[in-house]
DNA sequence: GCAAAAGTGTTGTTCGTACACCCATGA
DNA sequence: TCATGGGTGTACGAACAACACTTTTGC
């Protein structure tokens, strides 16, 4: 294999997700550089030489929120041809999880600026950024009807209201509160924390817990989680 | 972006599945040249300078087995450090579907031998290549219970008995005949062709065909596909 | 005591599952 | 006529969907 075949370049591209209790967000930042100067785009980086792909994504999210072990999946690979102006750039798109209060801003240096925006309202973002979005918002709302990670969206404590708001707001639909409720407890992944909600003017709610310990162990024995 | 970025590489690796009524197949070449001579491997290759992704798998496809237009999807892209001894090379894998019967062996310049193996009887493969199959036959099992793409491993008319044996075969289980049909002709996907099998000795069954429009108007209105 | 959200059970319907026999053909 | 796989219906239980009122707190 002739060494100028070697003339490409590889980034990783993320779309983090957070949610607020009433809006699922994204995390862009503002291009401090060219191409595409002062453009949101999503955050991503190149990969550098002896960096796997996945250690680069939780480098990109590191640098940008202070967070380590941030919920990651790979979802899709882009490189069309033109899709960067400097060269042909492939980029690895992920989607990522995170308790939005668990984030403090830590902008890195090619970004002038990072912000939440509500996923209902992005512009136009740089290079080939709304497709990556639009792919991996999709791969989202897949991914959360048949893995529970929309835990990994909700702070460590939280009311089931919360935990049917999220999947609603995802799924874009409505579920029935009791047969919501039922469904979840069926399952038994969730323990109570034996807490409530504090200074709500309203009856306050039970807290419960994601139990990650007992769904490893169901997957273990077949269990598929469904919504 | 300083120029000296541009110095990976990237391919692309495609897990060619068959089934042949008994069995579900992946199609291996055997390799021509160093690295892993002579080892089993996935057909793959670099992408060139002005193509596209879906370009390069088409074209590898096309080479191979001289079909075009091959169910194809992309599954995940690998690009450990120290993945290739050549270099980094970056590789986007794809899982595709053909109809065996409609293959002939056309094997391409890099590879000295094309064979079909029982996906149940995978040696050691090239590279990281058994991590990449083990990934697409995943994601072959995963997609074939919700997208109706079994019928691309079938030839154009089939057998109902020959569509439960495929489900069968790649989901590795069994279904109730009775139950399996009804849920075939609920969904409303096959026309009968009006044909029957010839030459058997037994009562020949109806042939049936995938009925593709039907199927692209379902998903309009909002169907999803399970099997 | 009132506003606001939390929490809870029952019933009808739909869907999945289990199960056994007759039919059409070739040899 | 026999061997082989093709083709069909019913009954039971589980899961899902629809639906309304009481409880607890802050103000």
């Amino acid at each position: 294999m002739p060494l100028d075949n070697f003339n490409y370049s590889v980034s990783i591209d993320c779309v983090i997700f957070g949610y607020d209790t009433t809006d699922l967000k994204v995390l862009l930042i503002k291009r401090g550089e060219a191409p595409y100067l002062n453009y949101w785009a999503l955050p991503g980086d190149l990969i550098k030489e002896k960096e796997n792909i996945d250690d680069a994504v939780s480098r990109v999210l590191k640098d940008l929120t202070g967070l380590s072990n941030v919920y990651m999946d790979q979802v899709k690979t882009f490189g069309d041809v033109g899709r960067h102006p400097l060269g042909r750039v492939f980029t690895v798109a992920y989607f990522s999880l995170l308790k939005i209060e668990d984030y403090q801003l830590n902008p890195s240096s090619f970004a002038t600026e990072a912000k939440w925006h509500s996923v209902k309202r992005i512009g136009e973002l740089a290079f080939d950024h709304n497709k990556i979005f639009a792919t991996c918002k999709q791969e989202l709302v897949n991914s959360v009807k048949v893995k529970p990670i929309g835990f990994e969206l909700l702070p460590e404590a939280f009311t089931l209201t919360e935990l049917q708001n999220l999947y609603e707001t995802i799924l874009q639909t409505t579920f029935d509160t009791r047969n919501f409720r039922k469904k979840i407890h069926s399952v038994g992944l969730l323990t109570e924390t034996g807490e409530l909600q504090k200074s709500v003017s309203h009856r306050p709610a039970k807290l419960y817990r994601f139990d990650k310990a007992n769904y490893k162990k169901l997957i273990k024995s077949g269990y598929n989680f469904e919504i």
